[in-house]
Order: C-alpha cells, then structure tokens, then sequence
DNA sequence: AGTTGCGTTCGAGCGCGCTCTAACCTTTAC
DNA sequence: GTAAAGGTTAGAGCGCGCTCGAACGCAACT
C-alpha cells in the first residue's frame, strides 16, 4: 500500500517512458549519452523501473550497484526502492565515470573515501588526477585506431597490414 | 636443432628486449601505443618471446590469438613459431583493433573475409564504417568523461553529484 | 651430462561487469 | 476477485578476453 502519493502510477510511468524514449537495448550508447544532460522536469522521487527509463541501465543493474555499496536507495513502507535526487544523481555520477571506463573497484574506492568527509579530498584529487591521465592515453589510442579506420575506409577493404 | 640460423640466440633475444624497453606489466597501454609506429629495424623473423618484447602482448595471449584463428604461424623443424613478417602485421593490425575495442568476434569476422578474397571488400568496407561510428561515440563519450574529470580536478574533491 | 630456459599442447580457471532465475510480495486494472 | 504488471531477495550463470597450470620437448651453456 502506498501512503506517501510518490510512487509511480501507470500514467506517470508511460510518461517518463515516452519524454526520454523507451530504452531498446541493441545500441545502448545513445540513451546512455543522455546522461551527461539530464532533463530538468523531473519528479522528487523515481522508481526503480523510472531511473532505469532515465538512466539506460536496467532495473537489474541498479539493484546491482546497491547491493555492491555504489549508492543508498531508501524504502517506501512495501520494501519498494525510492530514488531520491541525490540518488539519482549518485547514479548518473557513476554511470559517467563507467562509461569512461572507470573500474567498479575504483569507483567504489572513490565513494568510500566520499562517505568518509571531507578530509579524504587530497586523495580524492590523486584518484581523479590517475583517472584523468587514463583517459587521456585511452583517447589517443582511439584516436589512432580511428585514423586506421579511417585509413581502411579510404582503401575501401584493403589488407590486413597496418 | 635449428638449421635456419634465424631462431633467436640469447644474445639477440637481449637486444630485441633492450631496443624495445622490456615489458612491464601494471600500465600496459604504453608500450601497446609502440604498435602505432613499430621500429623498422626487425629481422625478417621473430620468436613468440621476440614478438611479445615488440608488440607488448604476452606470449600466451600470441598463442591464444593464433588458436581463435586471428592469425596464422609457421614453426619450424623442432615445432616452434616463427613470425614473419606477415604473421608480425596481422598481429600489429589486430592490437590496433583491440586498441579500439573492436570485439575479438568482429575482427574474426572481418579476417575471415579477408582471407576469402577481395571480392569481400565491399562488406569489409561495411564493417569498418560501423566500427568508425562506434570510435566516434567512444570518443565522445570519453571527452564528456575527461570534462567531467577536470571538474572534479578544479573543485578539488568535490561530492557525488556531478 | 646436467642444468637452465624457452618452447610446445591441451584444457581449465579467472576477473570483470553485469544478467538472469526462482520464489515470492504489492499494486493496479478490469 | 483475479490477473497483469511491477517490485523484492538471494544466489547462480554468463560472455568476454585473456591467463595460467601441467606435463612435456628442445636448445644452449658449462
């Protein structure tokens, strides 16, 4: 039983499913890229299946990420997950740095020193600094293998030589 | 026994691996950018040890890619691997692939074609084209990501909304 | 002749990041 | 009332890309 009014009815489930484009799974990239702007109309409080909508990610995974320690979901009075917006917003910050290829190790490692306070900062700056350069050598990677790709396209098949 | 003359001695084993800084293993990626512009001064052929020195990979993961089919190596009398210059290239141009992310399925896939002959060229083409759509996305996404990163950087710390 | 080291094959194992199943409960629609 | 749709947990399973172990062979050095 729902006593607070917050939890999602059909219409307001079809709703958010229809302004941000029910996921289809084959390419999941585009719906994740949503993530790096998300839209500002939304409510106080998501279900499991509405953060899964907005996210990308399926309800699985987010249950997943709780379960190993990546974000606090509270609960109505039926046991059900409520996301709040700071746990919506754990999620997407997450999702960001996944989707940089951040490990789930790291990422954990990063939010533990998170929950710690704020005199856990200075290691934090030295995580995202590594984070950074890691990211940096991975674009320069991809992008040579682009100018291969590219290099294949223009020779139109080509060979398997470099 | 080795009646060729070209299997490694040890000597040039040491050469091989101090031309080309021996490889040590926690950050990986460094020497595999070796690939995107390998020295030309390689003998015609190599061992696996020579291979893995110049390429970065293991030699376990050699054998492991010649066994998924990604490449095809002679052996001489006594049963040993001898890359030549051929065999040295598919290597290279598969660790470019990977580089990128290419899923090993792909890059079979994509040789098979190669080996079936050139009137393949014009789904190889296909294949590339979608693999430099996917490069780009990865691209942005890991620029999003890297804006993301900087932020954390110049707020030193910060929290978990992004 | 013996030791050391690099090579071979075959097959199992592993770490990661999900992904799915089973069994069960709650809410909504008809 | 009943069925459908969505939720819960705990735990197993999976696909990928290696990675490693075992048992053995060959080669070079001393």
């Amino acid at each position: 039983m729902n006593t607070t009014g917050v939890l999602s009815s059909p219409a307001r489930r079809q709703a958010l499913a229809d302004s941000y484009q029910a996921p289809e799974l084959p390419p999941p990239a585009p719906e994740l890229l949503r993530l790096l702007d998300l839209p500002a109309n939304l409510p106080e409080t998501l279900s499991i299946a509405e953060v899964a909508a907005v996210t990308g990610l399926t309800a699985h995974t987010l249950r997943y990420y709780e379960r190993i320690g990546l974000v606090e979901v509270a609960r109505d009075e039926s046991g059900y997950r409520v996301y709040d917006r700071e746990a919506l917003a754990r999620i997407v910050f997450v999702t960001r740095l996944r989707l940089s290829d951040m490990p789930i190790s790291t990422i954990t490692h990063y939010i533990n020193l998170v929950n710690q306070g704020e005199q856990t900062a200075p290691e934090r700056l030295l995580v995202m600094q590594e984070h950074r350069a890691m990211i940096r050598r991975r674009l320069r990677e991809m992008s040579a293998a682009l100018a291969l790709t590219e290099y294949k396209i223009a020779t139109y098949g080509g060979h398997c030589t470099p």
